[in-house]
DNA sequence: GTCTATAGGCCGATAGAC
DNA sequence: GTCTATCGGCCTATAGAC
């Protein structure tokens, strides 16, 4: 196991700064919040880095790939059918998001406030419109927007976690009970899913 | 229709705070954003909130309520079946949340960097345990946390609206495809919701 | 590369005139 | 109630010594 000590001073602005930014959004964050938290001067954090905000783009780059990265290419797929995708993308958003709970609330809340040049990065548009996924749903139930069904899909996924400061706050669920929770819906939401293919209005 | 000349100064700030808050958060925020919304001079949001903490915390207070207020007694009653509340949920959220299409995420994102007072204000988990939806959903599926369920149907109604500001960034929906696509979800969520409560795993 | 010290600007809040 | 002017503090960023 590597410890803190052993990163580069590089290394520990950037894992502060996930934290950091993180916990508290781009506004929230001091960067002598960062400083500190990485255990380094405040001057560093400008000479590797430059300024908060290009420190913050790099952050951001890296946690929407973390968020849409590794699912895209399995939506977009020749040799899985419908619902070996709905499994495999469920297994992987669960690993990513049990490691990751508050990722999805962070990128989308951040994308709100700030303008950002992430679109570049990652042209999820071209990639999801035509996408396999897309036509195998569409093949299922022809007179509905595939999208419905996506969506569905991740709202499940990935809305427990946005909600879970909700959660806490209003005392709903601890954290272990979220575990719990989040880890029987594993295995529920693509049997869900595949119910509601089967069962168009 | 009321002016917004016609309005207190008092109700001026409140209503361009909710503007500004909800755009930018609380720590994004400046008190002269504020005023200059409000077309006030800035000297008068101290003078009638003391402070941007307490204006804060009184646009926050409005936001859950709005959020939540409406929703709560609905799925209390006794009086209507699981079928009936399912439609009239339905119907409730999807009328606040075409007026108030950023209130969500507003409040999940506030709830998660800000310690706040507002569990006090409303006793959700009180009113969710126990709740008559709750027995309703067990009634029909014994063998399943019934709260499953519940964050599936909020879910779908509500990520929608949550994710709008990357479908925007990322081109995925204009203004409109949104609004048809959300008016579809309308009718379509409480047909999927139904399918899943008769088929259990 | 890392530190101390500080510049320079912005922000929340208030004093005091009207 | 509303204004102008300004304080005091904090925040990002950098200059310059080591």
């Amino acid at each position: 196991m590597m410890k803190h000590q052993d990163l580069s001073t590089e290394d520990k602005i950037l894992l502060a700064a996930s934290k950091v930014f993180t916990e508290k959004g781009y506004a929230g964050t001091k960067t002598r919040d960062i400083a500190e938290e990485a255990g380094i001067n405040l001057a560093l954090l400008n000479y590797y880095f430059r300024s908060k905000e290009k420190l913050f783009e790099q952050i951001m780059k890296v946690k929407v790939v973390l968020l849409f990265g590794q699912i895209l290419p399995l939506f977009n797929n020749k040799n899985t059918t419908l619902e070996e995708k709905i499994d495999l993308v469920s297994e992987k958003y669960f690993e990513i998001l049990a490691k990751n709970p508050n990722l999805p609330l962070f990128v989308i809340s951040e994308i709100q406030k700030k303008t950002s040049e992430i679109t570049s990065v990652l042209p999820v548009k071209g990639i999801l419109k035509d996408s396999v996924i897309m036509e195998q749903i569409k093949e299922r139930q022809p007179d509905l927007n595939p999208f419905h069904f996506l969506l569905n899909f991740l709202s499940m996924t990935i809305f427990p976690f946005v909600v879970k400061p909700v959660f806490s706050q209003f005392n709903i669920m601890t954290d272990p009970e979220f575990k719990k929770f989040v880890e029987e819906r594993r295995t529920l939401i693509p049997h869900w899913i595949k119910v509601l293919l089967d069962h168009p209005k």
